[in-house]
DNA sequence: ATTTTCATTGACAGCGCTGTCATCGCCATG
DNA sequence: CATGGCGATGACAGCGCTGTCAATGAAAAT
């Protein structure tokens, strides 16, 4: 069992040795391998042939050195902790793949220092373009970002003014509609309960829509509470059971800032011997399949996490072909009228 | 509102011209900015107050192709449909990004084409290593990641041979542990349930080690059920109300593919009215946050993924700095015993 | 038959950086 | 005071590829 040999001096297969073994000049070798126009049938035969032979794979390095575009693209997420962005990646991932291209990735953690830096570094690498779902970024970053003369998706909120494009959903107007939802369902007290906001610039855009549609009909939350820590299942089963250690449960709505965390509190329900929506009425935000999945489903909000990737990807591969889509895409969402609010 | 120029004539600060700024040459200015051994502590101030006045971001493209390593590092992995992959990837990034490297990802969707045609397209990246967890590879993948003298790190499930170097679990072992509680605790009858199990070769290994389990004691499954498409909630709740409508429940042990079918599982007993375990009794894989979170909290097996990510990237890390570390690295698991089964 | 056109091919330079080796002082040593 | 050693710096070449422009020859046009 002897581990493969290093091959320390790693003699890899370069173009000119396709170039020769083809009997054709190197940039000949490079055009029969790229574009296949304005080359001979025959040669084009023969570099293939001689390419396969010798299992060239092509230095990509080089050839983004040389010239043209890089082909990878900076992707920067908050977190990977819940579904969340990992739908998004996918739905980004999966585009790009079909266009050839391929995500660099990084993950800031919500933190604006790490945020920055890694795009410093990410940059470094001369992607062809950069998708982000900003933290709170720092001005550094922004400026970073205009100054590098890449396309710039930013995803996720399309309410602030973008850098350079925008994909997602109007965060403060989802919120919104599930505060005229539940007002609309007769509730009139309210709670909200969610992670660590400050960190979380959707979350909290999302609260203050809340707060203004609450607002309209002169109402306000008894109660905001955000624990510290990513959003998570357990995290809403314990905060829940903390929030109604101190509020009556009777007719109370309570605001999540992601499903997980209505999951969890739901969970603490079912344990509990509550009434879901009669004692406590629960409202997620997302629409992750295992709310819908519960035995009641969760009333929630729907955003399309994997088509937001998808756009982002389209969006920034059409701005690569030099076209000039819209500064500001909303993918839309939808409310989930479920059953527990 | 106008878009960035997009600047057509983009000039990009190069190493020379913070060189030439700094007063001193190319490669003295590379030097400070990397090694900074070498240079007198005056230029290296010299430099670097330069670059920062520059706004100099290097070009590591050229950096690795002029004769230092990549850096970059290629991740395939089969889905991220679950947060199995999620939390790998998390573990791998983390590391990955405090030695300086990052992730250029891959999603092979459990084909063996794709990941092949990935695998391919990702090592024209020249990256430093590679971190794979497989699908059911062709021999083409396997020859070529033999070939490619890189470090390969395959991760998940230790019992096949590797390539190079393994980072997981006995995904086996697993699920006769699973199996050997299960009978030990007096079940005798068994069902399995799963996501379509062709396509994934870890939970077929984890099948065929439940089926060994059982046959320890004479046990065997009533029914092998494996559904289309990726293992989620849904898919859950619904395959065990399709089983149940051809199997009386008396006292039958379910094992799941993965926790997030259990918890569909669960999810559908509640809405039926049937008791877990008392009728059914469910066992998933994992130990994901949310089926422990359940009123009742899932039996399971934690599968430290994370961890894998972790110990996947220190591996390569490992390799990179020419050190010579296990050719398999168990970082094991641990039943838990919940209360579903 | 002569000129023009076009498809095909190649020479050359250079992308931005780093490894190698040479050079230059300056200091400690005898 | 001559010598060796060493820290600091730079010249040069080249990583593997592609853009640009020129050269070639054969087909098309006159």
């Amino acid at each position: 069992m002897s581990r493969p040999p290093p091959d320390p001096a790693e003699p890899r297969v370069t173009l000119a040795q396709v170039a020769r073994a083809a009997g054709v000049s190197e940039i000949t070798a490079s055009r029969a391998l790229r574009d296949a126009a304005n080359v001979a049938p025959r040669t084009l035969e023969q570099v293939r042939a001689a390419a396969r032979a010798l299992d060239y794979v092509p230095n990509r390095m080089a050839g983004a050195l040389a010239g043209g575009a890089s082909r990878q693209v900076a992707v920067v997420l908050p977190s990977l902790s819940n579904s969340v962005f990992a739908d998004v990646l996918r739905g980004l991932e999966t585009r790009l793949d079909h266009a050839g291209h391929h995500p660099i990735l990084g993950v800031s953690n919500y933190d604006p220092e790490q945020e920055e830096r890694l795009i410093r570094d990410l940059l470094s690498w001369r992607p062809a373009g950069i998708v982000i779902a900003p933290a709170a970024s720092t001005e550094g970053t922004r400026r970073m970002l205009a100054q590098s003369g890449l396309p710039v998706v930013e995803i996720m909120d399309i309410d602030p003014p973008p850098i350079d494009t925008a994909v997602g959903l109007s965060q403060r107007a989802a919120g919104r509609a599930m505060a005229a939802h539940l007002t609309g369902r007769g509730y009139r007290r309210f709670a909200y309960l969610g992670h660590d906001i400050a960190a979380d610039p959707r979350a909290l855009a999302r609260l203050e829509g809340l707060r203004a549609g609450l607002a309209d009909v002169r109402a306000r939350f008894e109660e905001v509470l955000t624990l510290p820590g990513p959003s998570s299942v357990p995290l809403g089963r314990e905060g829940l059971a903390a929030l109604l250690a101190r509020r009556a449960p009777g007719g109370l709505a309570v605001c999540f800032s992601n499903d997980d965390m209505a999951v969890g509190a739901m969970f603490h329900c079912m344990a509990a011997g509550l009434a879901v929506p009669g004692d406590v009425a629960l409202a997620g935000f997302n629409g992750l399949a295992i709310g819908q999945a519960l035995p009641q489903p969760l009333t929630s909000i729907a955003s399309m996490r994997d088509r937001i990737g998808a756009v982002a990807a389209d969006t920034l591969l059409a701005r690569l072909r030099g076209e000039e889509p819209a500064r500001s895409i909303d993918v839309g969402f939808a409310l989930i009228p479920g059953a527990t609010a």
